[in-house]
DNA sequence: CAAACACACGGTGTCGACACTATCCCACTC
DNA sequence: GAGTGGGATAGTGTCGACACCGTGTGTTTG
């Protein structure tokens, strides 16, 4: 039934939230793509050069393109551009952080009430069905899996909500915080968190319960919050020993 | 005291809006803004083709930094952009206009939360005296000063509370409903219902009333939304006996 | 006379080149 | 030895050219 399911949904994914069907030319799509996967999954760290050179020399084109996906990359906070400098992987302060996630929170709170005012049976019962699936996900302790369903299945609500500018905004933040939650969910026992806190979200839609609702779903995003506080301090703690400052450009 | 208003403040607030300010060349900037104030204005039409030959000549250079202005543009839903298409002035359906008005109004109730939270009272002494002056210039009739102190108002509100992510949002948002703003604050008595209202949300903030000025903001945006929708109807009126098609490209 | 087709025009996407400038390294100074 | 200044280096921004493709027009065909 899945079979579809290649190893690089991912990209197609990814597609979707940088809005690039239509809007942008194959061969920026694909650099784009490329780029913006490599720092989802970290291959590409925060602060790194991403000079564009390098870029063009990679993908065999020249500098235009490249250009324009990093703008594309820009939009998204994925990455960070400064006339005349070299464009970077975005690296957020800890406060940028905690802006994005009180963000999110509320118009996740929002999201929850309008899926519970508009969501048919039978759309929630798609939507049940994805929580069915993650659930094994999460069970196999299948990180990477589980992660992309999350994604989906959050785009999926925006789709149902209708509401499209809500839609873009929260893929939006979602990117940002991509990054970040591929990390958090690593942690032991926050993937079968994350899932608990998807079926009683579930659960209060299908009892038409708007405000219970948007409050698990906010609760849900201060604990993905806390997550990624713990492992960043975590990290910060281990770099503290060893200050790998590894600058180095992208394509090699 | 206020002697540097010049006339073209409106072009410095689009800058900080679009966020050019070091992070675009010069160059750029300038195209941007042109273009830019341009839609808002309504000296570009929706649905204006905005080819990118005639303005890089209006320019006097490449097409290039034409491109990466209209790029900037896009990301801010001032301009539509689909591959090999020419670019057009973005042309919201009613639908996306509501849709925008709703997480307006949604992230406006947090912005005026966290205000009430946030604020010193120095702070909020200043926002009184620039709703003084709003008054003063709503008093007088002059539709163009008042609108780009209510979108000054609103920035400076934002950097108050000091949340970049949500003052970024707010700030796309806000770009999104100028075009329309700017027409539906020409709408008889509207300029002074949405300084009363500017007044009441102040007022709260001052009482440290969050609930209040969430509840005043919200209404305040439904308000907005419905001189807007009101405007359009009336437009589309007007355009039923005389269906101006103007479709002529930007630079003349 | 309407609909389909083909063609010419105009506009977009990409390229390689060039001027300008941030950055890095190293010699020089104190 | 640390700090400063002066290149060399490498990367960015812009340009004009060119190939490809969307679009409008005029022509053909049923």
């Amino acid at each position: 039934m899945a079979a579809e399911e290649d190893e690089d949904t991912h990209v197609v994914v990814l597609a979707r939230l940088l809005r690039l069907r239509d809007r942008r030319e194959p061969l920026v799509a694909q650099i784009a793509e490329w780029v913006g996967s490599g720092i989802i999954e970290g291959r590409l760290e925060p602060g790194q050069d991403l000079n564009s050179v390098d870029l063009s020399r990679r993908f065999d084109t020249s500098r235009t393109p490249v250009r324009e996906a990093l703008m594309v990359l820009e939009q998204e906070g994925l990455v960070e551009m400064k006339a005349r400098r070299r464009p970077r992987v975005a690296a957020p302060s800890l406060q940028d952080i905690r802006d994005i996630y009180q963000v999110r929170r509320q118009l996740l709170s929002m999201l929850a009430g309008l899926l519970v005012e508009r969501a048919s049976d039978e759309e929630l019962a798609e939507l049940r069905l994805r929580v069915g699936r993650m659930r094994k996900l999460a069970d196999d302790g299948d990180v990477d899996a589980y992660f992309w369903s999350h994604v989906q299945l959050q785009e999926r609500m925006t789709e149902i909500v209708g509401n499209s500018t809500l839609k873009q905004i929260l893929d939006s933040l979602a990117l940002r915080t991509l990054m970040l939650r591929h990390l958090s969910l690593t942690r032991a026992g926050r993937l079968a968190y994350s899932v608990d806190d998807q079926e009683r979200l579930l659960q209060a839609c299908e009892e038409r319960d708007g405000e219970l609702a948007s409050a698990l779903i906010a609760g849900a995003t201060v604990r993905a919050l806390r997550a990624v506080e713990e492992q960043l301090e975590q990290d910060a703690a281990g770099r503290g020993r060893k200050p790998t400052r590894r600058r180095r450009t992208a394509a090699s």
